[in-house]
DNA sequence: TACGTCAAACGGAAGA
DNA sequence: TCTTCCGTTTGACGTA
């Protein structure tokens, strides 16, 4: 990993926050335009495909009339944080929620939506082999058992947070301060 | 370089 | 018609 080129990332909420009104196009257009400037991408550079009018260029035909190539947009790490603080509050979103949280990310519906199909059944699906394990190993285990759904979720949010973010030192120190502390 | 993993996007089936 | 779940495809990336 070549950590040294990446842009650090504070991970304070009042950070984020901020960043978020000077960053409208910021945050997203400067990983864009890093993906963009060197097309042939950079190890570490996020992909170039976001937002809907990068999905529309996906959509489309290829010349030649070829098979349509498909675009994988890849979120950047305030999108992610973003949508893990909304999707541990709450599993599903109305209609008027989702929209709201796409334009606050610069994202389209249909990506907030697929995001959280696919938050929803990753988590389940980890849940599923978690559970597997468990009957595999020992069922008497009273620990194990004692385990409630909330905080195997709570634990996979915290995996997904952690491997979703390669700058853990900054996740927990940030200022010299302990800003995050894990909830196991 | 092949292979494995992760995650965004896609597609089908079903329900409201 | 829209959303959900579920499985699959695909692109990016790490590693042996």
């Amino acid at each position: 990993m070549a950590a040294s080129n990446k842009q650090l990332t504070s991970f304070f909420i009042e950070d984020i926050l901020s960043l978020k009104e000077d960053k409208k196009d910021d945050s997203c257009k400067s990983e864009r335009d890093r993906a963009d400037s060197a097309d042939g991408r950079t190890g570490t550079d996020i992909s170039v495909c976001r937002s809907s009018e990068d999905k529309a260029v996906s959509s489309a035909e290829m010349p030649g009339g070829g098979k349509k190539k498909r675009c994988r947009a890849a979120f950047t790490h305030l999108q992610v944080l973003e949508l893990e603080k909304k999707f541990s509050r709450q599993r599903y979103l109305s209609a008027p929620e989702r929209a709201h949280l796409a334009s606050a990310l610069h994202l389209t519906e249909t990506q907030v939506k697929i995001w959280f199909q696919n938050r929803r059944y990753k988590t389940k699906r980890r849940q599923l082999t978690t559970e597997h394990g468990k009957d595999y190993f020992q069922k008497s285990d009273a620990t194990a058992m004692a385990a409630t759904e909330e905080d195997f979720f709570r634990a996979s949010l915290l995996a997904t947070v952690y491997k979703s973010y390669p700058y853990r030192p900054y996740v927990y120190n940030v200022h010299g301060l302990s800003v995050w502390r894990p909830a196991l």
